[in-house]
RNA sequence: GGUUCCUUAGCUCAGUUGGCUAGAGCGUACGAUUCACAUUCGUAAGGUCAUUGGUUCGAGCCCAAUAGGAACCACCA
């Protein structure tokens, strides 16, 4: 294949992709036949966090995916058999969100259908919008096991997740609860404390008088479920109503409720006085359980009063608000309004809408056990952290952590495979009446649920239980969750139309993904490495370790590394109402997608907020167009040396042995089909050596930014800059080849598609890049190295010099002289092409021009004697900056502790340092003189 | 209110167990140019590493305090 002139990604990327697929590379166990033969054999598993299966990329997506392929190929050149697996997610609660809008533009309603009519129309909304987020991991590179794909509803999650359900019932770890749980009025269902957005809000206090109070609150309306006030126990100023009960004017007419006691109450707040609502307050919900108080809902499930607001019912709660504010300003019980008050209020994390707390019975998960284990593996330090730090917010968190709330009131989910005895089975009057009760208590239509008239509702329950069925258990675990009603032994159940949690099922994800099963052997399990953002650690990381430690008895992931967001261009958080949303895929048609992966990992460290801006994306091209070049440009001499060399025999024995490694078939170490004919060579072998080295631990350490950096500067300033550039006059075909596949092999994890197309393009590589060996170390005489370190210190001061007279001299050109240095005088063509320079020769024991400052060489700048004698100046400056490094370092040495505990090398190298300045100073002075 | 993190060049960020002259990209200035690459090449300017104190032979890094910023958790009615 031919070499354009620069690099078209467009060109390669789709076709590449689909090679690799289809060739089955992204398969572990394809790989691990090729190469059974490195040291490092195993195998390496990471997850890929499941996309919305029906969404598109965003920002994070493109951050992840570029770390996790990365490290993916990397371990996949390693030799070990790679698994990266993909997943798609049905994020129920997002996907809900849109399909319901959907149907509302169609002016319908979820309530016109049953949840398994809903279920299967929003299967098929899905099914429809489905394979744009494929199209777009693919486009961004992804090196995963597509064949292994999991979606979150797939069969196998299903049964995972009643399997582990089943265990913890029977562990009773779950159980049934009436509780206080966050509820949307608009979705109408409820969430679990991570899913509320709490806002900063302007919510005017209302002092209000209340029986022989005054007490503030930011919710009038709620008095009609107040059936407590509550003060300090140790606040003086009230102590003679404790116990009391005390009678309120109220809008409605006057009510009395009982004065408590509580360490709730903040004597500071307010009066110190709070009227207590537990149906619709937290705190008030406690202190009612504290105190056995009774718990009147006055607000519904759609966010309007109930009966027990009397002439406000119906109305929704900001317009009750604001009427019964009216009202009692009217009766003067207002005593005053504090407008500037701020406080943060509940909303939905998608629609925005109030979050109200709503009564209901819900299945939650006792997490005590779950948290006490996983903090035990924790503790022992099974998991590492990148960022460490994480770890001990996570043990803090777990220590902390409510019980969870595991129901969700959509149908697009899981459904909970737990079924209620019912006495439906026979049309007495007595169950059709329980069943009207029951209903009517789960929609909370009824006015109020006291503990009485649950007491009530209890007793009725018994009552048809001892005549339909009195020894059948109220729920029953079954998966048979398609049928909306089964019979059990004779007993009819009713299926509870909940469904799970997302995070109930993801929390099985590493589970899942590996296809663990119990007892048996899995080289997957654990994950190698959990790659996610550090915005999921609660929800996602932290749920996975419990499931993970419960289900199998170890932690899910050996590693977890945590990213953070990605910002905008000033550090902003990006979001849809500031306008200031990047969009990956957008980039990866502009620039390509090597240059966008090597684009946001520029700079990235773990948990780290950074932002990201389009230049770094433009330096990732760049970089690809160079690297392109590069091996156009090396191609171009291979191509040369062919026709007609006369080394063409030998070059062709060294291809022979070349091919042989190519096949992959030479262990890491034996010999590489090259010898280093000049120091140029020893040097750059000495450079991709190191690099790789380096390399290999920023990847174990996933220190990204500072390996992106690194193989950046290896090929572009020491690669093309120097190796290149002195092949120009010394070629080595068979080094040529060998170290431009090392890079090929370096870059391939940041950048697989420009390094896999310029592998395919090259006329002696074959297979696929991605499936090759990490490269072994180069051979190379460290002595020559080194002298070409002094030779690159000459070039580069000859180059100075000459841009500090570019000015004067007027596009005039200087040639080199040198005296008495074996290393110039054998690398003259070298140095004068290097440095630019017309001409090299030897001074004849006559020097002349400008001399150099660089340690032990002796090389003068050919240039007129006026010019010299301007320079004068510039050589005073250099002495007395070498002066002052020299007196640094004697100071050093002065210091008698330095020389007794610093190492010995450390003060070796100082004693160097301090004779290199010291005759540098002496040959600059010299040069002084003689001008 | 609690926890965690951040403060390094004009901008965005690296900087490993403390070690000599603190790096990169972009931007800026000057210069180059048929001969791989203008998506190029060369050279340079630009930093009291937020402040103050401490530990140490030695601190951007460790400790303490202060100032400013961010994220997460909790939710004061």
């Amino acid at each position: 294949m031919k070499f354009t002139k620069s690099y078209g990604p467009e060109e390669f990327e789709p076709q590449i992709y689909r090679e690799w697929e289809e060739s089955g590379a992204f398969l572990p166990k394809k790989q691990a036949i090729q190469s059974c033969e490195d040291e490092t054999d195993g195998s390496y598993s990471i997850v890929m966090p499941p996309p919305n299966a029906n969404g598109n990329l965003h920002i994070g997506h493109g951050l992840t995916i570029a770390i996790e392929d990365s490290l993916a190929r990397y371990y996949r050149l390693r030799g070990r058999s790679t698994w990266y697996i993909p997943g798609a997610d049905h994020a129920g609660f997002e996907t809900w969100v849109v399909y319901e809008r959907a149907l509302e533009k169609e002016g319908h309603s979820r309530f016109e259908y049953s949840r398994d009519e809903l279920y299967a129309r929003v299967w098929d909304f899905v099914e429809q919008q489905r394979g744009n987020m494929e199209l777009q991991v693919r486009a961004l590179g992804a090196s995963c096991a597509w064949t292994d794909l999991t979606f979150t509803l797939d069969e196998n999650v299903v049964s995972r997740v009643y399997q582990t359900f089943e265990r913890m019932w029977n562990d009773g770890m779950i159980y049934r609860g009436e509780k206080l749980v966050n509820f949307c009025p608009k979705h109408q269902t409820a969430f679990a404390d991570i899913e509320v957005d709490y806002r900063e809000e302007k919510a005017p206090l209302y002092y209000i008088k209340y029986g022989p109070f005054t007490l503030a609150t930011t919710r009038p309306e709620t008095k009609f479920g107040d059936t407590a006030v509550a003060v300090n126990p140790n606040d003086e100023r009230y102590q003679e109503w404790v116990g009391k009960t005390i009678t309120v004017e109220g809008v409605n007419g006057p009510f009395e409720v009982e004065v408590i006691a509580d360490e709730m109450v903040d004597m500071e707040f307010g009066t110190g006085v709070v009227k207590i609502t537990p149906a619709h307050d937290f705190n008030d919900w406690e202190v009612g359980q504290r105190h056995n108080l009774r718990v009147v809902q006055v607000i519904d499930e759609e966010g309007k009063m109930t009966e027990a607001a009397g002439r406000f019912a119906g109305m929704p709660v900001q317009e009750a608000r604001k009427a019964v504010v009216k009202a009692m300003k009217e009766m003067g019980m207002i005593v005053k309004i504090d407008e500037n008050y701020v406080t943060k209020v509940p909303h939905c994390y998608k629609c925005g809408a109030v979050i109200e707390p709503m009564l209901k019975e819900q299945w939650f998960i006792d997490v005590k056990r779950l948290a006490r284990e996983a903090i035990k593996h924790l503790d022992d330090n099974e998991i590492k952290f990148y960022p460490s730090s994480k770890k001990r917010v996570l043990i803090e968190y777990l220590k902390n952590l409510k019980d969870w709330n595991i129901s969700r009131q959509i149908p697009w989910g899981i459904p909970i495979p737990m079924f209620r005895k019912t006495a439906l089975a026979s049309s007495s009057a007595s169950s059709s009446s329980l069943d009207a009760l029951l209903s009517r208590r789960m929609s909370n239509t009824s006015p109020s649920a006291t503990p009485d008239s649950l007491n009530k509702l209890e007793d009725q329950r018994r009552f048809c239980e001892q005549e339909h069925a009195p020894d059948a258990p109220e729920w029953i675990f079954d998966t048979r969750t398609n049928l909306p009603e089964i019979e059990v032994g004779g007993v009819k159940y009713v299926r509870d139309e909940d469904t799970f949690d997302t995070w109930f099922s993801s929390s099985q994800w590493p589970m899942v993904c590996t296809d663990y099963l119990e007892g048996r052997e899995n080289a997957y399990y654990p994950l190698n490495v959990m790659e996610t953002g550090a915005d999921i650690l609660f929800a996602w990381v932290a749920r996975m370790i419990m499931m993970g430690v419960y289900t199998t008895g170890e932690v899910p992931f050996r590693e977890v590394y945590l990213h953070g967001l990605v910002l905008d261009a000033h550090g902003k958080k990006m979001s849809k109402s500031k306008g200031n949303v990047v969009n990956p895929i957008e980039l990866v048609t502009k620039y390509g997608s090597d240059a966008f992966r090597l684009g946001i990992l520029r700079g990235r460290s773990a948990g780290m907020n950074q932002a990201f801006s389009e230049n770094s994306v433009v330096a990732g091209r760049n970089l690809c167009n160079k690297l392109w070049n590069i091996s156009r440009f090396i191609q171009g001499m291979v191509d040369e040396s062919k026709s007609g060399s006369v080394e063409a025999m030998e070059i062709a024995q060294a291809e022979m042995k070349a091919e042989i490694v190519n096949e992959g078939q030479v262990r890491a170490g034996a010999e590489l089909p090259y010898s280093t004919d000049n120091m140029g060579e020893d040097w750059i072998c000495r450079q991709l050596t190191a690099c790789k080295e380096k390399l290999e631990d920023d990847f174990a350490n996933y220190r990204f930014a500072e390996a992106v950096e690194r193989v950046t500067a290896t090929i572009w300033d020491e690669y093309a800059d120097w190796f290149i550039e002195s092949q120009k006059i010394y070629k080595n075909i068979p080094l040529l080849k060998v170290t431009l596949e090392m890079i090929l092999k370096i870059l391939h994890p940041f950048a697989p598609f420009v390094t896999e197309a310029i592998w395919r393009s090259l006329s002696w590589t074959d297979g696929l890049l991605m499936m090759q060996k990490w490269p072994p170390r180069l051979k190379f005489d460290p002595i020559s190295a080194e002298n070409f370190d002094n030779l690159v210190a000459v070039v580069v001061e000859a180059r100075r010099v000459l841009n500090e007279l570019s000015v004067a001299s007027k596009g005039k050109r200087y040639g080199l002289l040198y005296g008495d240095d074996a290393l110039v005088d054998d690398n003259g063509l070298l140095v004068a092409s290097l440095a630019k320079v017309p001409s090299i020769a030897s001074c004849e024991g006559q020097p002349k021009g400008l001399r150099l400052a660089v340690a032990n060489h002796e090389v003068y700048l050919d240039v007129p004697q006026e010019v010299v004698t301007k320079h004068r100046e510039v050589l005073e400056e250099r002495i007395l900056a070498v002066g002052r490094e020299l007196d640094a370092l004697n100071l050093r040495m002065t210091n008698p502790n330095y020389v007794d505990k610093a190492p010995a090398k450390l003060v070796q190298q100082t004693r160097d340092g301090i004779k290199e300045k010291e005759e540098l100073i002496a040959r600059l002075r010299k040069e002084l003189e003689v001008i």
